[in-house]
Parts: structure tokens; C-alpha cells; sequence
RNA sequence: GGUUCCUUGGCCGAGUGGCUAGGCAGCGGUCUGCAAAACCGCGUACGGCGGUUCGAAUCCGCCAGGAACCUCCA
């Protein structure tokens, strides 16, 4: 089922039909994170955003090869002119080695992506695992002529390629406004220009993260790794490119200007930007010391939580605004979502057990057909979702019995649900936390509900009110229905 | 300062020229011993001022407010 499906293509400013390089089969890189700190709220924007795209196209039928790297070298410090990175420094103030900061991050980002349900990359590279690739990388460049070498560093020409080349295309920044606007930074004697941009940092005698090369000791430049790796794992031309909007200048710049410097064509076809999330109007970020831990949802533990929120949650609040615009953080946003996101899944686990009809008194097709034009539709993830609520009031309805639909109707629907909800969304019921006795548990509380019906038989209000309120103080929440009564965990 | 973008009902958030999403909250009702859940009904919002048009939240201009990038950043 290879439908057609539209993406905003950053490089021309519109939605484009998406037409893979080799039909049938897609070639995705993303910029993954940089291993120095807990993963929080803004990592999870482009992981989510593009493990969406990775599994609609999929669930199309694409073969899909998706690369998100680990960075775990480079990256200097602003500030820092003596040419440490971020990696180095947190070590330092740890006492940590630096492979050692790398693990631990990269360890917390990975049990973070299991709890928000984002699969796993087909290919997931580290920066320090490709020095080769990278310095072959640099020679290319190098021999193309677009590098120059300074003092055991190389830095690329932009100038130079600008004259031939459109640098600032992805950006849409004219390079006479850059070089009249870059900011002078003390200390870039080694550069030919403000513009120019590092591939290999000779290092400095403190500096901690080095490889040999035939440059110098040192390490690789800011923007170099994503060309090497995606190079090597999807060739050097592919399908799409993703990332957070704020890498567009001059991170994919320099990654469009380095690949066509070492290999003469452009690498990407398709570039995806994904939206920032803000915290009061602002970004979000590390840098800017607002950022929430996702452990801090999950915990609650932070100033501006005004309780835990489950990664479900913040899943599906991602999922209800469109990856290109931006989404603000506030806890009424969160609470909304984690009710919309209980009733969603509610729905969708009874529609098995949903009575039938000999007629339908509904157009599933309809709901279907509506459902996959907003996901084709650049993915459209809050359309899409408006539609299976849609669906929730067909599937309540139908459960009181005050809506007809006949079993292939709802065969046809459950399959739709099954394929949105849980392999493209990626939602998940909620696992409830203290499991161990479950068995056991459930008898007991069944044996109340027992009770409590007979009493409610004698028309004892009290004791059965008694019983209602005591488990819904425990955590329980009873329901009377019209065939029995029914309870759950509450979150 | 430069470049780009945004401003939608109580909150979040789709929508890009007419058909005026959706979620959460709120109000009224049905059901229920009561409650909860579920269902039904109810809100005509698009920063301000001009302009284009038969018609604008949607196009154009100006103004106001905000953001991102220009420096590591998802």
C-alpha cells in the first residue's frame, strides 16, 4: 500500500510528493543528540517527530533504513576559544573520563526513548566510532579544494564555495549578509573568514578527546560527523534528512556544503525540520536552563510540575500539534492531553467486545480514508487524531447500543485503530506500576465488587457506598455499569 | 542590527479565500439509588488599523507584541 504522501521540504519552502530515490525504499538520517546531559523535553520533539515518520512509512510498506547518530565528540564550548568541548568539560567537572560522561548520557537518552515508546533506529553511529570516516572525509574536501589547512587545523572555505555554490540555501541567508553580519570572535586568526567553519580542531595540550590525523592530534569539527555517517550508511545521495529547526543554520548548512565539496552532488533530497518546544514562549534547552528532564516528568519532581506525567502523555501531547509549529509547555496542556489520551485508549481496547448489528449505521471507509489523507498530508498528526475521536464517539456509541454496526464494520474498524493507535502513533496502554500480585489482587477486589453487588441487591447504600469509597481512596475506580460493575487502576 | 517566522474561543491546538476541526475545561440534559463513565445538546474565536475581493482568520500593506537563527543547541 505505497500511497502517496506529501513532506515539507525545508529546501524549497513547500509541501512535496515524496518520491524516493529507489522505489520502495527510504533512506533517512536525523541528527541525533549530544550525550553531555539528561535527556529532557526537547529531545523527545524530533525522536518523536520522525519515529512518526519512520513508522507511518513503514506501515506504508516502505523499507525504511533510518540513521540517528550519537554525538559524543566535538561540539566546542562557545565560550571557550582553548578549544575544549562539552564532553571534556562535563567531564572534568565530574572527574569523569570522558567516554564515561558518554555512556551515562547515552544510556538515560536510550531508557528515555524506550519510555516514550520511540523505536529504536535501524542504524544508531557514534561520532568517536567514524574518526576515519571523518578524516577521509576531510581529505576529500581538501582535494576538491574547498579546505584549507591552518596551523594543524582545517577549516572549509565558505567563501570560496559560496562563489559557485549557493551557501545559505537551506537557511535562506544570502552570504553577503553574513559576512557583513557574522560576529567577530577574538582569537579566529587561523581562519581566512568569520564564516569558515572547522573540519579538523588541532588540539590543545589539555584537551583530553584526541585522535592522530594527518593534520594534527585532534578532533573532528562541529558539522563533519553527520556527513561522514550518513555517507557511509545511506550513500551519497538519500531521501530525507531530519532535525530539530534550530540545526538549519549553520549545522545542515555546513553538512550541504561539506557533502558537496567532497562528492560534487547534493546529498539530501528531502529536508525535515521539526519545531521547538517552549517553556513560557521560549525555546526549551539545556543552554538556556529551562530545560525538564523527562525523568523530572516522569517524577513530578521539578518547580513547574504541578504533577507526574506519564511519557504516553507527553507522546501524545506532542502528537496533537503539527511537528512545524511550536508547542508550549504548561501543565493545563499536559492534564488536557492525559484525558484526551485515557479516553483514546479506553475506546480503542473495547472495540472486540463491541455488540453487533445486521446493519452499520456508520461509514467506516469514510473515517479511514480520512484518517490516512491527514497522515499523507505532511503528517498531519492533530488531524489525524481528531478523526479516530471521531471514531472514540462511534465506539462509545455503539457500546450503549445507540449506534448500529455490523461486525465487518467493526473489524474494520479495530484494524484501523490497531495500525493508527498503536503501530504508527506509537501509543500504549499504560502499564499500571506495582504489578507484582496482580493475580491475587484482582481476585480480592473481585470478591469485593461481589460483595458490594450484593449489598447493592439489599439496597445497603451504605455499605456498598462504603466499599466504593474506600477502594477509591486505595486507587481504585469503581464503575457502575448497566450489566455489573466494572473498576480499574487509577493513574 | 540582519534573516526567517508566529499571534485562533477559558486553556491547548488544526485550518490558508466561501462548507466556519479536535481535545481539555464549563453549562444543560439522558442513564444511575447516588456518584463516575458514556451519550445528546450548547460557545461563531481568529492581535490592531487599512486595502484587494461579491466574499478574508485565510491574500497585500502598515502598526503592536512574541519567537527562532545569526554562537553550542533537538
Amino acid at each position: 500500500m505505497l500511497q502517496e504522501i506529501q513532506i515539507y521540504n525545508t529546501l524549497t519552502r513547500k509541501k512535496e510528493v515524496f518520491v524516493p530515490i529507489v522505489p520502495g525504499k527510504v533512506g533517512m538520517y536525523v541528527c541525533g543528540p549530544t550525550v553531555y546531559g539528561p535527556a529532557h523535553l526537547g529531545h523527545a520533539r524530533p525522536a518523536i517527530t520522525f519515529d512518526l515518520l519512520f513508522r507511518f512509512l513503514k506501515h506504508l510498506g516502505y523499507k525504511v533504513r533510518y540513521v540517528r547518530n550519537i554525538t559524543d565528540v566535538g561540539h566546542l564550548v562557545a565560550d571557550a576559544d582553548e578549544g575544549e568541548d562539552k564532553i571534556a568539560r562535563q567531564a572534568k567537572l565530574n572527574e569523569l573520563e570522558p567516554m564515561e560522561v558518554v555512556q551515562i548520557y547515552t544510556n538515560d537518552f536510550h531508557h528515555a526513548m524506550q519510555m516514550l515508546n520511540v523505536e529504536s533506529p535501524s542504524i544508531e553511529p557514534r561520532a568517536s566510532g567514524h574518526i576515519i570516516e571523518q578524516i577521509e572525509e576531510v581529505r576529500k574536501i581538501l582535494n576538491s579544494g574547498y579546505a584549507y589547512e591552518s596551523n594543524g587545523s582545517v577549516y572549509f572555505d565558505v567563501e570560496k564555495y559560496a562563489k559557485t555554490n549557493d551557501y545559505g540555501i537551506l537557511s535562506g541567508r544570502k552570504i553577503e549578509d553574513l559576512i557583513s553580519n557574522t560576529r567577530t570572535l577574538d582569537g579566529q586568526d587561523e581562519k581566512h573568514s568569520g564564516l569558515d567553519f572547522a573540519l579538523w580542531k588541532k588540539a590543545q595540550p589539555e584537551h583530553i578527546m584526541r585522535w592522530p590525523s594527518p593534520w594534527s592530534d585532534g578532533f573532528p569539527g562541529w558539522h563533519l560527523e553527520c556527513t561522514a555517517m550518513s555517507t557511509k550508511y545511506l550513500g551519497q545521495t538519500f531521501d530525507i534528512h531530519g532535525g530539530g529547526m534550530d540545526l538549519t543554520f549553520p549545522h545542515h548548512e555546513a553538512e550541504i556544503a561539506q557533502a558537496k565539496a567532497a562528492n560534487g552532488k547534493d546529498a539530501v533530497h528531502y529536508w525535515m525540520h521539526n519545531n521547538m518546544i517552549t517553556l513560557n514562549g521560549q525555546k526549551m534547552g539545556k543552554s538556556l536552563g529551562n530545560a525538564i528532564s523527562l525523568e523530572q516528568f516522569a517524577t513530578g519532581d521539578h518547580p513547574l510540575l504541578a504533577q507526574a506525567y506519564s511519557p504516553m502523555t507527553i507522546r501524545f501531547f506532542m502528537l496533537q500539534a503539527h511537528y512545524r509549529s511550536t508547542l508550549d509547555f504548561s501543565n493545563e496542556a499536559l492534564q488536557a492531553a492525559e484525558k484526551g489520551l485515557d479516553r483514546l485508549m479506553k475506546a480503542t481496547e473495547k472495540i472486540s467486545q463491541l455488540p453487533i448489528s445486521e446493519s452499520s449505521s456508520v461509514n467506516i471507509n469514510e473515517l479511514k480514508n480520512n484518517v490516512y489523507a491527514a497522515m499523507s498530508d505532511d503528517l498531519n498528526s492533530p488531524i489525524a487524531i481528531a478523526y479516530l475521536f471521531d471514531g472514540v464517539k462511534i465506539i462509545n456509541s455503539a457500546a450503549d447500543e445507540k449506534t448500529a454496526i455490523t461486525a465487518t464494520d467493526r473489524d474494520e474498524l479495530k484494524a484501523l485503530f490497531d495500525a493508527f493507535i498503536y503501530e504508527i502513533l506509537g501509543l500504549k496502554a499504560e502499564t499500571s506500576g506495582e504489578s507484582g500480585n496482580n493475580k491475587v489482587l484482582t481476585e480480592v477486589v473481585d470478591l469485593l465488587m461481589k460483595i458490594r453487588l450484593e449489598a447493592k441487591a439489599n439496597k445497603d447504600w451504605a455499605t456498598s457506598d462504603k466499599i466504593r469509597n474506600e477502594l477509591a481512596a486505595i486507587g481504585f475506580d469503581i464503575k457502575d455499569g448497566k450489566d455489573g460493575v466494572s473498576w480499574e487502576f487509577k493513574k
